[in-house]
DNA sequence: TTGTATGCGTTATCAC
DNA sequence: GTGATAACGCATACAA
């Protein structure tokens, strides 16, 4: 696919010289500023960031007059005669997930402090080719550096966009397809601390939920690594495939008749489901099923949930990011591969002693 | 407080020059497209948009030149020439919040459909003035609309914005301090609902929790709604204002020795607060003490989790927004005031018959 | 201290 | 069909 931008991006038909009666009031530029106040353009920009070498009587004028003209700097155009490195752009998948919300929170923290500006977009499932468009959205205001914590974003885009921009990866690993994109990402064996958790409670039939492979890539090589810890300790184990359309009551019944005692899920909102299909089956948590979730990011955290989860380091993943696509602009080295960023487990009531048999 | 933008805005003293060896690649231009496929600018550009008047051999030579270049249009020197209405800015208060994430994502979805980019800039908890700044990059970005969801701008600010660019507020009634700036917001009887849920159930004495009203106004317009509602039931009730170093132990102690038997949320993070201050106080729920929260998003309104809540109708929000900023832009009228959008009460198990006295 | 002239990258208006 | 040239809004080296 051409990397040219579809033409056809005006929405909906609308005509940019706008409606019936013409522009409301055109945007006010320093030209105006600078003859509302009497002045020459250069004289009010001067003005305008507080340069030195301005008349104090000028200065007054200049201020007079962009307040009542209500004028704010074109920062596009600003922008484009002196290169600022000052916006940092963050695509994400989608905010509605806690664990993207948390990771923006992060990032504009982080970014906040070493004077960036921040401008996300989101892919909220959108088609390739939109996501293609949006990461370019970003790529074409020139922003200093880029984020990437979408899994759902096509290598090659990746690939493309990072030739031109300083381009960071949360969240995957991208060796394989990418290996000299720079990456941030949790800690695969965080999965192995939550088996330890259950090997050391007793269990010895455990299941992992997880979703299909290209939603969270991420999340099989944590699984496998949990995988193979289990079989490392002869504990049985199986993999279950979940998704929108999956029935959870049928799920849990199955296992539970199959000498399951404990469930590992690839995130807090299907431990959530696994729950809600333990008490529909009557079984109690944990005395008979022990259930862990993954993400461990509030309200799954709080007490009143009570839930046992891992927790993912949001701010440390987001301070990471930030960090390596700093270095990027900076120009400084960055260590080929990636880093990963270590989570904790939470222990609470969903898990406990395996049942006696 | 000037609207001049801050001229130390650099990053970290990051010379804009780049690094030590200079810059490693500079972004090509259109001109360097022209110069390498051998033709003018103009020819390069034409091409470039698709537009009709190119011969199919020049057309190509510019193609590859663009592949080979790897060439990105920067979007910032196209909007300088030619206004791009096809970006919609979205200024949120924090995508961390369940109702900002799921606001964003019904957002980008409603805007997607009518063929806007998406651009949003989160304001967690910053000062006011960066908020300003903030608020700015969105408008120096010339975007054909823009969106607040932050409860927390200035009003001043607000009406600066509003006058160059057409400007929506989502989640607050800007009626008292910007009477001409659209808005969409929850229903305020939505408050309502819960108190006749709670009322038909038997209950005589409620609290109402609340946040300090400079966090939410919106929430104080639902709560006087529903305390005069309780009143003119011959409901007693009270107010308890709470924060980040509530008590949650001492305030539900307090409650339920004073006669208490219904607690209703200003949102649900509180709702699980006083869930698990009853739970270490030895009160069942709804046994002891019935309790409910308010906006019902995902996981809180999950099966597991069991709590009466109230859902906002975030997707509703997010679309009226967007058909009102649109509207703006295509310079429609606007009908005056607002919208409101009614949420549903969500029973669950956290609400039940007040108990016998 | 102030004004003039030029450039940033792109699109649009003209001539050719 | 093609290529100069002038905007767009702002910053700035340079001249005054």
């Amino acid at each position: 696919m051409s990397p040219m931008p579809s033409s056809a991006d005006s929405p909906d038909g609308v005509s940019p010289s706008g409606g019936p009666q013409g522009d409301p009031q055109k945007a006010s530029t320093i030209r105006d500023v600078a003859l509302a106040a009497g002045v020459s353009k250069s004289t009010a920009s001067r003005a305008l960031l507080g340069q030195p070498g301005v008349s104090r009587a000028n200065l007054e004028k200049v201020q007079r007059a962009i307040e009542q003209l209500d004028f704010v700097p074109n920062q596009i155009a600003r922008s484009l005669s002196v290169p600022s490195p000052a916006t940092l752009g963050l695509f994400l998948r989608s905010a509605e997930y806690p664990f993207y919300g948390h990771l923006a929170k992060g990032f504009a923290a982080e970014a906040g402090v070493r004077g960036y500006e921040v401008l996300s977009v989101s892919s909220f499932d959108q088609p390739d080719d939109a996501n293609y468009q949006s990461l370019m959205v970003l790529a074409g205001l020139r922003a200093a550096g880029i984020v990437v914590a979408s899994p759902v974003v096509d290598p090659l885009t990746i690939r493309r966009v990072a030739a031109r921009v300083p381009l960071v990866l949360v969240g995957q690993m991208g060796q394989a397809s990418n290996p000299d994109v720079p990456f941030v990402a949790p800690d695969p064996d965080d999965g192995v601390v939550l088996i330890e958790h259950v090997a050391a409670l007793g269990h010895t039939s455990v299941a992992l939920t997880a979703v299909a492979p290209e939603h969270s890539p991420t999340q099989w090589v944590r699984i496998e690594r949990m995988r193979s810890h289990l079989e490392a300790q002869g504990v049985r184990n199986r993999i279950v495939t979940i998704g929108p359309e999956t029935n959870f009551v049928d799920v849990v019944s199955g296992l539970h008749e199959a000498g399951v005692t404990a469930v590992l899920c690839n995130n807090d909102f299907a431990a959530l489901d696994v729950l809600a299909a333990a008490a529909h089956l009557g079984l109690s948590v944990p005395g008979d099923l022990s259930v862990a979730g993954f993400d461990g990011l509030p309200p799954f955290d709080h007490e009143a949930v009570g839930l046992t989860t891992f927790r993912v380091p949001t701010a440390g993943l987001a301070a990471a990011a930030v960090d390596l696509v700093h270095k990027l602009v900076r120009d400084q080295d960055v260590e080929r591969g990636g880093v990963f960023v270590p989570g904790e487990l939470l222990v609470s009531r969903t898990t406990g002693p395996a049942p006696a048999r």
